[in-house]
DNA sequence: CGCAGTATTGAAATTTCTCAAGCCGAGTGG
DNA sequence: CCACTCGGCTTGAGAAATTTCAATACTGCG
């Protein structure tokens, strides 16, 4: 069976954990030489699959390299509760190696390809490589930042507002890895979806989107995101990419 | 002038710094000793003091000795989010070790005092005591999980249910912290500012707080929290303490 | 005592959700 | 190649939830 590398090609894995970790600290040669020790397995997703599941015990973590994943909540009454998302080069539950039972589910959007990671050589790693552990620290903060987006998004903002966020968000992160085509991205959510991070019905979501459309602001088909006007939507968004801590 | 610690013993810094990294990690007499050594100054606050203000780049962190403060946004159109409350031995402005740049401020919601940590000190302890790192680092990533709730609170739980989902929150920490009587601890805030929390108006906080009252759930008066029925609390507000991470 | 901030209440205005139906496009099987 | 199905999108309208507005208590404090 052929390998996509052959027609699209995948980042190397190694490549993007040092990418990663370099956005975030600055790494000594001996640093990089440790991170591209870590032995990591591939594995492909379908849409829905759980990487991991709530209330589990993992004993790895990820690191996306195609698609997308998301972190969401399942509530007694089983509804679910999108928390995040998760573009190539994010590891969206390195938490885990600390957090050690899950307190949320990561499941795969789309076709997806990750990276596998066993938590013990990482722990080894960090405690032999204080620099490495502070960028993947530094990583995990710039996540909780995200996460108090979330938060007022969905308790502060308009619906318009809301959705005008996410969009801000996702295109500037898409950008930021290199995923995106001038102002455009995929984004493998339905419209209840997006109300299931959002915390608004799908009527509403479709509703805000009409209106985001209307006002050329955006345009969202088949799972891919078109930014059409980059200031108007910021503004309606109330969006400040501070939080996205992309400095360093 | 006298100090506070006459009448109501203080926790003393250092240990209360030592207590709180045990917590989350195995340290050694060594990581204990630099932990020790870190210097700290004292400070008190009164109702509504800034810590750190959204935008600025601070050169020290804290940690709550009395008191209580909140984490919060304030978005363009001036209305404020809170997004986090923080007891006794928290350290709520850890992350600006590594994200320089503030994303939200840092309030006291009542006369407070707090410990005052210059970031140099800290970075210096966390390169040389990675164990250290680790244990701070874990304490992030329970942060990040109470952020993770409080989105589901906002995006999916009934009114009420937010509300008793902050209640169960509050008084789980604030016993484990140690501040707690029984059942009851205190909760400096108006219905207002909850509401500000919870993403609804005071009005709507008014009324889940007296339907809360009625099924003789809890009692919330003075800025002081009463459970009366854990359990029909823990009920209502669907509320699973795994996220608190409160094992390691 | 009176002020300021907070809590409470009722009712109108508004938003949001639910329900129900129709539509559209992609994929399937005859 | 077309009919069919399924899922997701769109629309409208009534029901329900929520906010806003307005007025009235209550409380601690100077």
């Amino acid at each position: 069976m052929l390998d996509d590398e052959d027609f699209a090609p995948q980042p190397n894995i190694s490549d993007l954990l040092v990418a990663q970790a370099s956005e975030h600290a600055k790494l000594a040669d001996s640093d990089v030489a440790a991170l591209r020790e870590v032995h990591a397995r591939k594995r492909v997703l379908t849409p829905g699959d759980d990487v991991v599941h709530q209330g589990e015990r993992p004993a790895v973590a990820v690191m996306v390299l195609e698609g997308m994943l998301a972190r969401y909540h399942t509530l007694s009454s089983g509804e679910r509760q999108y928390l995040s998302f998760h573009l190539r080069g994010n590891l969206p539950d390195i938490q885990s190696l600390f957090l050690h039972v899950m307190d949320h589910s990561l499941c795969a959007l789309d076709e997806a390809v990750i990276a596998v990671f066993p938590h013990d050589q990482m722990r080894r790693m960090f405690l032999s490589r204080p620099n490495v552990a502070l960028a993947f620290w530094r990583l995990t903060l710039v996540d909780a930042a995200v996460f108090r987006q979330a938060i007022t998004s969905n308790g502060a903002r308009s619906h318009t507002g809301r959705l005008a966020h996410l969009f801000c968000e996702i295109i500037v992160r898409a950008r930021e890895a290199h995923i995106a085509n001038g102002w455009s991205c995929a984004l493998p959510l339905s419209q209840g979806q997006l109300g299931q991070a959002l915390g608004m019905s799908h009527i509403s979501v479709n509703r805000a989107m009409q209106w985001l459309r209307r006002e050329r602001l955006v345009e969202f088909r088949k799972h891919k995101l078109e930014v059409l006007d980059w200031t108007g939507l910021a503004r309606i968004a109330g969006f400040d990419p501070t939080y996205l801590h992309i400095d360093r």
